[in-house]
DNA sequence: CAAAAAAGTTGTTCTATGTCAACGTTTTTT
DNA sequence: AAAAAACGTTGACATAGAACAACTTTTTTG
């Protein structure tokens, strides 16, 4: 049960076995559905999940309905609405289990509370937020100029586990074009 | 010299006079000409920038050597190419100050030092990291399915300092838009 | 301060991609 | 298992914005 999220913290940093007890004592687990809400746009977000199974897709809608979607997470990663879980405004997003998932979750005043007190915990965040700022520029700025086939093709070199686990209904709403341009563009590969 | 980072810093976290002294006593000064480069994109980042005067603008060139703005710092802020910085790997983008700058920078062994050892250092450092986060994110899901018009209307709500600091070819390349484009855009207000 | 270079503007043309619609296929629901 | 709904594909058409070029204005340099 929590055994993946031991497994991962382990790797992440050097921690001794009663710490990482005390760490995993503060998530608990919840089981959910394909295509489960974990979060509205209106809510304020107030826990961070831990993928075991399943994934989680970050998304907006628009005026006309029209989702979009901002990330994907898959099993043994992190993910929350991350702008919401620090401010604790608003979303203004939406978190959902796009296939049935088993997760772990900590709440915000539990993660802050081992934020400030387990050093290795505090490491392990900075990482989380070190590598998320990462992605976020190479998303933004590898797409910067790009036409459809190229971002298609940045998707199949950079997260080609997202090709194969999620709509392309859904990679065309994260790639920014239609999905009639993306079904194109997989016809001449 | 020293007393607008000390001015940031204070307000940023609760930090007492000595340690306070100690962080400042690993920053030096450089002064900068208008387009000086600051570190070339073969290079691996060693300094994280503090801006007393001028600014600081992050950018890529293409195969057809069009330079692609990613990101602009202005006066008491921080900058730097952090993926580089963090991961010591060619930065593959430039750093340049835009105009006449002064500014404040340390190595990044000084700061992974203070970091590990200072914990309001660690805390600012979290929330630069949250911060930068937060502004990419805005950035890249803010501009997603935006025209041009729209996207000149977010920089206008969001960024405005831009615009009266940056050229409008700066700018233009910052939207993914072409110089004519933002030109005929800003004539229709 | 003059000359040169760079930046900004504006017109014309061309293309990538969005939109809409029709149809077939897969998935979900009951 | 049948019916309904969602998704994917493909064609026809419309359009925002890129590219190029000519010209003007501003900035930089010697």
């Amino acid at each position: 049960m929590f055994d993946i999220l031991e497994k991962i913290l382990k790797r992440k940093t050097d921690v001794d076995d009663f710490t990482l007890k005390k760490i995993i004592s503060y998530f608990k687990i919840i089981h959910t559905k394909r295509n489960q809400i974990l979060l509205n746009s209106d809510e304020i977000c107030k826990n961070y999940y831990f993928i075991n199974k399943g994934s989680i897709r970050l998304f907006t809608t628009d005026k006309e309905g029209n989702e979009n979607s901002r990330y994907f997470a898959f099993k043994e990663n992190f993910a929350t609405a991350l702008p919401s879980f620090i401010d604790q405004k608003p979303a203004e997003e939406y978190l959902q289990t796009i296939q049935k998932s088993e997760l772990l979750y900590i709440s915000r005043t539990d993660f802050y509370y081992l934020v400030s007190t387990v050093p290795q915990f505090a490491k392990i965040y900075t990482e989380i937020l070190e590598k998320g700022f990462i992605m976020a520029q190479k998303r933004i700025y590898g797409f910067q100029g790009f036409d459809a086939m190229e971002k298609v093709k940045w998707i199949i070199k950079h997260q080609p586990e997202l090709l194969l686990n999620v709509s392309n209904k859904m990679v065309a709403s994260y790639l920014g074009i239609s999905p009639s341009t993306l079904s194109r563009i997989k016809s001449r590969l």
